[in-house]
DNA sequence: CTGAAAGCGCTTACAG
DNA sequence: CTGAAAGCGCTTACAG
């Protein structure tokens, strides 16, 4: 089966014998139209539950109500809490919602940024791949309709951004262990184009400077990707060496939960011996015992944030908007940073 | 800034000072034209970047290319893994995907059902809120356009139906609990219209029948809702019985995981004096200590199957399909069920 | 108060 | 080999 019974304004105007202007006038409540005719068409449409084709709406306005959403992975759950933002902000504006995955992928992105423009998407909201390094499209697509980076962004692509204050919240984290006593905290980040593992990095470096403690090579380590199996191995390392950190703050909860069963397995006592910390405050954060201190991103605002720029772009007809919208975020303290 | 510098054929044939009609052919390489004028016409189409507007192509074939996905909610990661399966195959038959959430809210679901046929989405692909009595809407819908159930399903909506199969996989938990010698197995069920738990139940009853086990309705405990907090609760009122139950099946991992962490703050031995089971293989259900034992759902599977049927449904005019497809899970067996 | 006509971007049967 | 015209479903300026 095919869209077949779909009811039309045609349709309704044949049923009642009157032009498809009245019919969509009379639906439209036009001021106009007569009482009488209006209940005429609106009982009929009702019955033949008539529902607008915004489709044809749309285009003869130039516009879809779609926007089109582009994240690297959708089963991520902070993914997972910044489409749920997207989706009820936009819902609320009127707008739907196409999600595609560029799979960390950069071609992939592409291409993808290509067809939500043949889908006739109104605006572009996009979360880079991990390793964007050609932006040259992404200018070209931004200069033919609104776009808006969120989460994963990168400063090359002038437009407006919406992240979390990653330097800011690495700080709390860092300046939250040292208030603890540690003076020797060892951080597990990623390598390579990570804009964020940057800045979270940076933050580590300026609690450490204001603080005054001294910076040591061999407890920052970098992985490829930061997973919990990278969290276990760089534990590995960590232990085996001559002085042992007494805190390590991972970049992301996944690899600090790798950190936490090494420790255990290890016999560590958390946190008096090695204090453990992560960042994202994903669910699993409160599953692992002890329970993970953590930062909560808050993935609502961030993508409702992201929503509002781009419709407001969307919106107004020249202005070009172009700035860095920095979202807050809170230290979640637990167990593993709290002597019991 | 709205779409302005956008491309048309148009805009190309007046370009090259020739008609519309040809550049359109130009552009699909119809036989017609000469290579000449097709080179022409390309090479000045990637000159401005043109892309077809799908919008207008499918106006006319009275198609869109969209599937509306309705789900409960987005950020469950079940839902996430479903949703990845839709979203891949979707892209693969070159279909993109709008996604809303109907919160577990019928008149919600239903509102959104209606918007997604003003987008003019080719097909609907719904899973059920949690509490959905009313179904004549959606046969309604159902009848002007193509639309597959899939995970949270109702037998009142006559239409093609991707499930996984519950009852059985809940057999093979409640078997493999047997096996491991236990023979007063408690479960943690749903009340109230959830068939998803009605099923699983029907598996839990056929496998105490089978194996010649009495059902005793003391260890039989329903909630409304089946969240950890829950899990943790029903725990602690096991505990209190006079006889306990030597294993529990929580149909939810988190449920399961809410009645490990009970179990273990009474110094109950898992699975020796106590065995826990759960169901999804969640995320959690690895990070929780000991590892849950737990049926794993295939997500990427449902979705992708579901999308094949729609699709098939919407390319064939007027066969309607109307079968349950139960896809097959795996138990997953770790060390809350194996004695180390 | 109501209708005929144009137009949004595209494809395609019909002419030439 | 190329073009003019119709039509998808809708809205709206223009007539009447």
């Amino acid at each position: 089966m095919s869209k077949k019974n779909v009811t039309t304004l045609k349709k309704i105007a044949n049923e009642l014998g009157i032009s498809i202007s009245t019919v969509s006038r009379s639906l439209n409540n036009h001021p106009d139209i007569s009482e009488q005719t209006k209940t005429k068409v609106l009982n009929i449409a009702k019955k033949l539950n008539y529902v607008p084709n915004l489709f044809a709406k749309g285009f003869r306005a130039h516009k879809t109500n779609i926007i089109g959403v582009i994240v690297p992975d959708i089963s991520h759950y902070f993914t997972a809490t910044l489409l749920k933002g997207i989706i009820r902000e936009a819902e609320i504006e009127g707008f739907k919602v196409i999600i595609s995955e560029s799979r960390n992928n950069e071609t992939k992105q592409t291409e993808m940024l290509q067809t939500m423009m043949q889908f006739g998407v109104d605006g572009i909201l996009l979360s880079l791949t991990r390793k964007t390094v050609e932006v040259d499209e992404i200018i070209k697509i931004r200069e033919q309709i609104p776009l808006v980076l969120f989460d994963k962004v990168s400063k090359k692509v002038p437009c407006t951004q919406v992240v979390i204050d990653d330097e800011d919240a690495a700080f709390r984290v860092v300046e939250h262990l040292i208030n603890l006593g540690k003076k020797r905290i060892a951080i597990i980040k990623e390598f390579e184009n990570s804009l964020i593992s940057e800045l979270r990095f940076n933050g580590y470096l300026r609690a450490l400077k204001t603080y005054k403690l001294p910076v040591d090579e061999k407890i920052i380590l970098s992985a490829s990707d930061i997973s919990m199996h990278q969290g276990k191995r760089f534990t590995s390392i960590l232990l085996s060496l001559k002085e042992k950190p007494d805190a390590i703050f991972a970049i992301t909860d996944g690899t600090a939960i790798g950190v936490i069963k090494t420790l255990r397995n290890h016999g560590i006592k958390i946190p008096e011996e090695i204090a453990v910390a992560g960042f994202s405050n994903s669910e699993n954060s409160i599953i692992i015992e002890p329970k993970l201190t953590t930062i909560d991103q808050p993935g609502n605002k961030i993508g409702k944030t992201a929503v509002k720029y781009l419709i407001d772009e969307i919106n107004n007809e020249n202005e070009v908007i172009n700035k860095t919208v920095e979202i807050k975020t809170n230290l979640v303290v637990r167990e593993s940073t709290l002597r019991s």
